[in-house]
DNA sequence: CACTTAAGCGGAGGCGCCTCCGTTTATTAG
DNA sequence: CTAATAAACGGAGGCGCCTCCGCTTAAGTG
């Protein structure tokens, strides 16, 4: 959802590619992303090159099929779920970072809802597309969490696996438009319980 | 791949169709059938009923969507299938039946190997399909098997799973040009060793 | 700077999907 | 047989997919 404009790298890998085509590259990931976020998976690819102001034949030249450009989008979000994980560590108190980051994480598995199906084909067809991205996920969690314990914010009691155990059920019990509320208030409640019994005094929540 | 019009019922099932609509119904599956044979599952709509001389409106009317057209195709094609097991039977001693019937097995996987990846998709949505379908088959084969072992055309040591299990070869290794000749060599072996040591004297294979 | 050239652009065009609705026709009642 | 009517037909039209290729332009070269 973060609009700005965060240069996609594709970095030194193979040939460089022409500053042209590098702008027109970027600015379809970005259009791709918001455009599949409120018009579901199907949308229409035409759309998606004309709101990025490109021909349709610039869209299919990065991007030979709709699937290349899902994952492309997909991978975008968890890197930016992931580099979060970071930012939010630096700006906040060590639990205050790990909620709402946990709050981020709803809207990811949102998007993530959305992407579900052509998910499901990607996932079959580049195997390597969900151990990736899970990793990394899971990775960012570890950080957040065992440094809230190691400053005492949150309980000592857990470690990252049980947290994202508990987040479980934001996976499971789907697509009521309740979801996306009941689901914070997950995260909220997960917190609290976390922060009972912590060293340190709490912070308190939003 | 039998052209004959066995008019396909839905028989005493919610309101009887109108008699051209029921016309129009069994000629769409038919011609369906022949063209995802020859063109694959994602032959043109189309063209399949530009072929069977109705309009595009016609065939949706009656399969809203491709799944259900293929559906539909697939389970005449186990229908058939299941029935000629009963027509080899009379016509034919015992183990001669049940190797045709094993060749036209082959047949049949080919078709399903065709309509595999639209299956997939199939089978997650309709659970019941690949039960029914699988179930009546093998029960098939039971028939043509216990036929066979009771008049003693081939050997008394083995059961329909027996033989079913040495078909799985023809399910795994596929796609190559030569598939279809390697099971059929496959069938001719594996009804030499059914024959060997059978109560009976052979009858000749083909 | 001008020139060259290959990388990149983009949209027309052909095809398939699917819906909608005016027209046709099987069926039923009288 | 005729009339009424509901069922079914079918294809035009709008949209999206994807390819192909003539035109444009960024990026080197001297």
């Amino acid at each position: 959802m973060a609009e700005a404009v965060i240069a996609e790298q594709k970095a030194a890998e193979a040939k460089p590619l022409r500053a042209d085509a590098q702008r027109n590259r970027d600015r379809l990931v970005e259009v791709a992303a918001s455009v599949f976020a409120e018009r579901g998976i199907d949308a229409s690819l035409e759309e998606i090159a004309r709101r990025a102001g490109v021909g349709i034949g610039t869209l299919y030249r990065h991007f030979p099929t709709r699937e290349h450009l899902v994952e492309v989008v997909y991978r975008r979000e968890v890197e930016g779920l992931c580099a979060a994980a970071g930012e939010l560590a630096q700006k906040h108190p060590s639990d205050v970072a790990l909620e709402q980051w946990m709050q981020r994480f709803v809207d990811y598995i949102a998007t993530k809802r959305g992407l579900a199906t052509s998910l499901r084909i990607l996932i079959t067809t580049n195997s390597t597309l969900f151990s990736d991205t899970s990793g990394r996920v899971s990775q960012a969690m570890r950080q957040l969490v065992e440094a809230a314990v190691a400053e005492g914010t949150i309980r000592a009691d857990v470690d990252a696996s049980d947290v994202l155990h508990a987040l479980s059920g934001i996976y499971s019990a789907p697509d009521t438009p309740e979801w996306r509320d009941r689901s914070r208030r997950l995260v909220k409640l997960l917190m609290d319980g976390l922060r009972f019994g912590a060293a340190k005094a709490t912070t308190q929540s939003s």
